[in-house]
DNA sequence: GGCCAGGTGTAAA
DNA sequence: TTTACACATGGC
């Protein structure tokens, strides 16, 4: 199937609404820290408003460090505004163990992780692994959600798989872009994506 | 009071 | 390989 528009010219469809005036520089807060690895599993099927709850109750240990300090239950009590806290917490702390024995340090994990290391941790499915990778470790790597689906249904480009959503989405932008800031290129498209639906209630 | 939100894992067909 | 379901809260 083609498709009239290709993602570069959505991209700057997006851009042309300035959807990121009050968003920080790439959209998700406090990106490149270890918070976006605890944010990506707390977002899951959930409001950002409830992940907000839980970080402030969190504030103490937003580090990699502090994190893993953590007791089961005492983060289950912190987090249970962000839902599915009885699986969430458990994954959030196996997962802040495995990057500290596998890469030592966050910021180790930052340059050295793959997406298929993230993919085979619990509670990391496709879309959790791009924004960590994409908004955590700064690496070009476009988040494909169900708002970005309905997004892009709107102009009539439907596919079956997520790695097609994800191909057509990153391809034409990489064309257009140096590669040193396609990551910020991909964070604010995402954004853009995310804030567009919000803005018109998109079904 | 029902529906949805910045999804994922598992079990069954 | 696809489908169905569990997981849980806060806001409208």
């Amino acid at each position: 199937m083609s498709h009239e528009k290709t993602s570069f010219e959505l991209y700057k469809f997006l851009v042309q609404k300035e959807l990121l005036k009050e968003s920080p520089e790439f959209w998700w807060p406090n990106t490149g820290t270890f918070q976006i690895v605890i944010g990506a599993i707390l977002a899951q099927n959930t409001t950002w408003h409830n992940v907000t709850l839980s970080f402030k109750n969190l504030k103490n240990h937003l580090t990699l460090n502090s994190f893993v300090k953590l007791e089961i239950e005492e983060l289950k009590v912190m987090i249970q505004a962000s839902g599915f806290y009885n699986q969430k917490a458990p994954r959030l702390l196996t997962l802040a163990k495995n990057i500290l024995e596998m890469f030592g340090t966050f910021e180790k994990f930052q340059a050295e992780v793959s997406r298929e290391w993230l993919l085979s941790q619990k509670g990391i499915g496709e879309e959790s692994a791009d924004a960590i990778l994409c908004y955590g470790c700064y690496r070009p790597e476009m988040v494909v959600d169900t708002y970005a689906k309905r997004f892009l249904k709107k102009f009539d480009i439907v596919f079956d798989k997520n790695s097609e959503y994800k191909e057509f989405l990153e391809k034409s932008i990489r064309e257009k872009f140096q590669e040193e800031e396609l990551f910020k290129i991909f964070a604010q498209f995402h954004g853009m994506i995310v804030e567009y639906n919000k803005l018109k209630s998109l079904k």
